[in-house]
DNA sequence: TATGATTATTAGGCTAACCTTATTTTACTC
DNA sequence: GAGTAAAATAAGGTTAGCCTAATAATCATA
C-alpha cells in the first residue's frame, strides 16, 4: 500500500466523517476518491487490518485512533504549509490548498515542528480553519454556517470549510469575504435560501450552498 | 513509471555522470540505487523511449536534454529548500539534504519560483554547491579538491560534494570546516595522501578520501 | 413481514511498475 | 582469437490498485 494512497483514503474518511457526524459509507468514499465502490471495500479491509480504520462491512467506516492521529498530523502539516505559502511566499489563498496537498505527504516531523516554530505557532490557516496542535489536539470551530444566520444579524466570518474549492474562494475574494470580515444578512429567500448580504458596504446575493460553507460568529 | 522512481534514476545518472565525466555504467547505477543490473537495464530502455536518457546497450547511459532539464529543476528545488530549512528553520546542514530530498519531488514550479524570490535568489546551498538558475543554467564550480592543494598553501573552502553523507558533514562540523573557512595544508603523506591541515588555528589530520570531497579555492 | 430497490461486498481478473534469477550476448584484454 | 568481465535479454514473480460482474445484505414500505 503506497503511503500516499493510504493517506488520501484516511483524509477522505476524516473529512466525510466530520461533515456527516457518523460512519462513512463506501459509496461516498468512492465518489470522493473517484474509484469504484468495490475498490473502496477492498482498501477498507486493508486499512482495518493495519489498525487505521474501524470498518464494519455494510456498516461504514470511521477512523481508528491511529488513523485519526495520522490525519491530524497531515492536517497540521498541510495548514502550516498554507500559512507559509500564503504569508511568506505570497501565494493566493485560492492556490495554497493544492500546493499544500502535495507538500504535506513529504514533510517530516522535524520540518513540521520547526516550521510551526518559524511561523509563530499559528492557530488557523489562511482559510480560517484551525491548525491541530503539536499534541494533535484539534481546536473546536466556533460559529455557525452563514446560511443559518438570522436576517438582520451581523457576524464575523470565521472560516470556509471548502477550501479546496478554488472557484468558491475566488468568488469570496471578489466579495471581499475573508476570515475576519463583517457580514450582515439583509434578506433570506424563503424559497431556496438565497441570501442578500452586505459586506464591505456593498450588497450582494449569495446562493444557499455557498453560504452553508461559510462559518460565521454572530457579534 | 512512477514519477518518483524516474526522478531517482535521473538524479543518479546525473550524479554519476558528473563524477566520472563519461557515460554511466549499468553496474554503477545498480549499486547506487540498490537494485539488480537487470532492473537498471530495463528502466534505461524506458527512460530512453521517453526521451529522458541516451542509452546505448553495452555502452552506458547519459542524460538527454530533457532528462538534464528535469534533474536541474530538481536540483534547484532541492537546494532552495536546503537554504530555507537551514537559514529559516534552523535545521543543521547535516540534516537538510535528506529533508530536501523528500520535498523536491512535490514542489511545483510556482512554489519553487516564489521560494527563490523569498530567499533572495541564493546562489549556493548550505554546502556551498551552486543552485541552478531559473533558466536552469548551472553555474560552474570554481576550485580544486583539497586533496590536490599543494603543501604550504592556504585556501578557502568552497563546498562539499558529498552532502548526502551525514557522517562526513558531522566530521567537518567538528573541524569547523564549512564553506568559507580558511584551510592550510601543513603536510601530505606520500604514502596514502593523508593530510595534516590547519583550520581555525587548530591542527588536524584528514584522510585522503574526505579531502577529495572538499573543494577549495587557493587564496 | 415480504419484497423490491439500494447499497455493499466478494469473486475474479487486468495492468503496470518494479523487481528477480538464469542465460545469452557483447566487448575488452592479453 | 580465446577467455573473462560486464551487460543485456528472457522469463517470471510480486504487489498495488483498480475494474466489472455477480452475489449478498440492508432498508423502506406496502
Amino acid at each position: 500500500m503506497s503511503q500516499r494512497i493510504v493517506e488520501e483514503y484516511l483524509e477522505a474518511i476524516y473529512a466525510l466523517e466530520e461533515m456527516a457526524g457518523n460512519p462513512v459509507r463506501t459509496s461516498s468514499l468512492a465518489q470522493v476518491l473517484e474509484v469504484s465502490p468495490a475498490s473502496v471495500s477492498e482498501m477498507l479491509h486493508r486499512l482495518s487490518e493495519k489498525g487505521l480504520a474501524e470498518y464494519t462491512p455494510y456498516g461504514g467506516v470511521s477512523l481508528a485512533e491511529e488513523g485519526r492521529r495520522r490525519v491530524l498530523k497531515l492536517t497540521r502539516r498541510h495548514r502550516l504549509w498554507e500559512v507559509f505559502l500564503s504569508r511568506h511566499l505570497g501565494i493566493s489563498w485560492e492556490d495554497v490548498y493544492h500546493e499544500a496537498c502535495n507538500l504535506e505527504h513529504t514533510t517530516s516531523e522535524l520540518v513540521s515542528q520547526k516550521l510551526a516554530q518559524f511561523l509563530g505557532n499559528p492557530e488557523v490557516c489562511p482559510h480560517g480553519r484551525p491548525i491541530p496542535k503539536r499534541s494533535l489536539k484539534q481546536p473546536k470551530v466556533s460559529g455557525i454556517p452563514l446560511a443559518d444566520l438570522e436576517v438582520g444579524k451581523v457576524a464575523k466570518m470565521v472560516c470556509v470549510v471548502r477550501e479546496s474549492n478554488t472557484k468558491l474562494l475566488r468568488y469570496l475574494t471578489s466579495l471581499g469575504l475573508m476570515p475576519g470580515a463583517k457580514v450582515k444578512v439583509l434578506e433570506k429567500s424563503p424559497f431556496d435560501g438565497t441570501l442578500t448580504i452586505e459586506v464591505n458596504n456593498s450588497t450582494r446575493a449569495m446562493g444557499q450552498e455557498a453560504s452553508s460553507f461559510i462559518m460565521v460568529e454572530p457579534v
